[in-house]
DNA sequence: CTCCAGGCTTACG
DNA sequence: CGTAAGCATGGA
């Protein structure tokens, strides 16, 4: 176990880990969450940071996204006096590198769902189909893992309609029928048609992973939060049919807050949250 | 009771 | 093409 103190500078750990972006981190003393099957614990102290993990220090500063330039991302995205606003209010605020398995099956299960029943149900399949790595703590289950478990055997976690899509996803992936983590390589539009080929999967869920996951900061993720404060701000602008309302939206704000749209999709849905 | 939640799939014009 | 019901679950 190692203990990392690391000075940062626009770094807010708990907007960080409380905006939405991730369903596992809880907060006592301190946050604590399960990475890459690690545990990870944070607290914060002016402008240092104290990690006590396992895991290495260049993965945790990766993870926590330390090395991005904010000063540059803010400048680049800050187009008027409203997202203006909404940096000071919240700076500090930072996107994070997630796994991209644990972060497909958590939006899979966002779909049409709360953020409290998000949680719940993906804590209850880390504690029935992950490893117990300490007391209370358990790894997010793998595909391997999940393309075994039967359907049956998934009502206990409470997913409802989206359980037969994470074990479907995850027995293509076990079986190398489905590249997930090539799709790193690959360019936003490339990701996108791949992720959406996933059965329970539109181009929202293939967005938050193409930004959460794959670190693709041209990706908007436009959800019934981001279209009301998107409509209340810049609302004059779309006129679509309501159908492809939210692809308006994500194209013009690819537009116009530039290559670091998804820090500025963060800000405004942690307003619209709060 | 009804309505909605970090949507998506399917069915129907 | 386009729109709209249906989907499990839980809380307001």
């Amino acid at each position: 176990m190692n203990v990392y103190r690391i000075n940062t500078k626009d770094f807010n750990l708990d907007l960080t880990l409380s905006c939405g972006q991730v369903f596992r981190w809880e907060k006592n003393e301190r946050w604590a969450g399960v990475v890459n099957g690690e545990l990870i614990r944070a607290r914060q102290l002016d402008a240092e940071v104290i990690i006590d993990s396992a895991l290495d220090k260049k993965f945790i500063r990766d993870y926590f996204r330390l090395d991005d330039d904010m000063e540059k991302i803010y400048a680049s995205m800050n187009k008027d006096q409203k997202i203006a606003s909404l940096i000071r209010k919240y700076r500090g605020l930072r996107l994070i590198r997630q796994d991209p398995w644990e972060c497909l099956v958590s939006y899979i299960c966002s779909s049409n769902n709360t953020i409290r029943n998000i949680r719940n149900s993906i804590r209850r399949m880390c504690e029935c189909f992950g490893d117990k790595i300490y007391e209370g703590y358990f790894s997010f289950p793998t595909p391997e893992s999940l393309s075994e478990v039967q359907l049956c055997d998934m009502e206990q976690c409470r997913l409802g309609f989206r359980a037969p899509r994470v074990l479907k996803i995850a027995s293509m992936i076990a079986k190398n029928e489905f590249d997930l983590y090539g799709i790193k390589t690959l360019s936003y539009e490339e990701g996108r048609r791949e992720l959406v080929k996933i059965d329970g999967v539109g181009n929202k869920i293939a967005d938050c992973v193409l930004l959460f996951a794959f670190g693709k900061l041209e990706s908007f993720p436009v959800d019934t939060h981001i279209e009301q404060i998107m409509d209340m701000y810049y609302g004059d602008k779309f006129k679509g049919s309501k159908s492809k309302k939210r692809e308006e939206i994500a194209e013009f704000a690819r537009e116009y807050f530039g290559k670091y749209c998804g820090y500025a999709q963060e800000y405004l849905y942690l307003e619209d949250l709060g």
